[in-house]
DNA sequence: AAAACTAATTGATAATTATCAATTGACTAT
DNA sequence: ATAGTCAATTGATAATTATCAATTAGTTTT
């Protein structure tokens, strides 16, 4: 089922250095001379729409960064439902929980086609303690994680569910500047709002009807004057 | 309107590191020497209930550790409503995005007379460039905030309103080992859980009449056997 | 203690959402 | 292409929650 594959390994980073996403990541400020620090691989792979990155409780050896696609942070609930904790993007961080030397808080699926880089811990505290360049955009990180946690809350657990739907599109409408994005399954939806998969159903078909969403396969467009 | 006292302010932290709830807090790891590195003063402060630690959107010069007490984490919407983001409660850490030299991001404000400590954004610079001692705290503490908002999202958001509210009073009885804690009113009972006031009050008041909860002024008490 | 205020509760009704069930649409594997 | 599978949609109804309005309880001020 698992099909990570890896496309890259380096060891001194020189990738890293000139890595596209560079500024939104973890490794903006660091120079050459911090990347020769490193000791331990960092690998880029590709995981598969549906696929897990890591599992809850699984002890966390690895910080991984977002190239390209999306990833689903999920909670079971015992009735064997499920709940969205959060989105990750391009740029964003997954699993930091692991430099706390704690087990992965979550389980993260990719939606799409995800290309993500592996980040040892003992690569971040290396260069933590020898730099003093990593510190910051560690604590922008955390803080990151902690806005993106409290926009979470505000926006897409405030109104009614057509509100919060259309809270939703618009944050997804957000990173893409042609307006086009992927959308998730109608469970995914509810299971991001909190809210029944019908009710999703509904909404994004009303959404339709109006004119103010178009689908084509998972990607959508909307117009959002309409919204 | 402000009533916010300083009850103490000292120098060199000796303080600090006889403080009673020292191991739940940032300081933990710190060591005799490591507290004569600071230079600025902590100071103690107690708020009266109602009154507000910090703005959203000022620019953040203090992290806060809270001693006793109760903090919320305060969202207005544009409409005039209001979404509590988080509760704070002793040991956890408030205005942590002071670090990483932004505005707060809430409106910090004391449900019951609040107990904190203030600590300059500074010293903590100053800490953590100096010493090795603090790092691991910080990233604790930024791990609790987000592990916090996750608690919060999945345990709040999930299940019809009845659920929400036995899942948030337990949550309030957690802390306190003989069963009675401080309960929000029901305009914050509902802020809390995305519900309207009279909601949270025909649920309290149910769970009353059931023997589930017993109330003295805002002094509650859960048999939890009953949830 | 009485008045003034605010918070909490309750009732009646409308609006929203969940639930159960069936159907339609889209995609996959033979 | 066709059968099979899963996702999406829709309908009917029940359950939940919001809304509007009034009353009661509790607190604070004078």
């Amino acid at each position: 089922m698992k099909s990570i594959t890896i496309k890259q390994a380096w060891d001194g980073g020189e990738k890293c250095l000139h890595c596209s996403i560079r500024n939104l990541a973890l490794f903006a400020d660091l120079e050459q001379d911090d990347f020769n620090l490193l000791h331990q691989p960092i690998n880029e792979y590709t995981i598969s729409a549906g696929d897990e990155l890591y599992t809850e409780k699984d002890t966390a050896h690895f910080v991984f960064t977002i190239r390209s696609g999306m990833i689903k942070l999920v909670h079971y609930l015992e009735n064997g439902n499920y709940r969205i904790v959060r989105l990750l993007r391009p740029g964003d961080l997954a699993g930091i929980e692991a430099l706390n030397g704690s087990t992965y808080l979550h389980h993260a699926i990719a939606l799409q086609n995800t290309d993500v880089c592996r980040i040892p811990v003992e690569v971040i505290e290396q260069l933590n303690s020898n730099t003093p360049h990593l510190y910051k955009q560690l604590t922008a990180s955390w803080q990151k994680v902690q806005s993106d946690a409290d926009v979470w809350l505000v926006e897409l657990t405030v109104g009614n569910s057509k509100q919060r739907v259309a809270n939703l599109l618009l944050y997804l409408a957000d990173f893409s500047e042609e307006g086009s994005f992927y959308l998730p399954t109608r469970e995914d939806i509810g299971a991001l709002l909190g809210i029944t998969t019908e009710t999703a159903s509904r909404i994004i078909a009303e959404f339709k009807r109006l004119g103010f969403l178009l689908i084509e396969r998972q990607v959508a467009k909307i117009d959002k004057s309409k919204f």
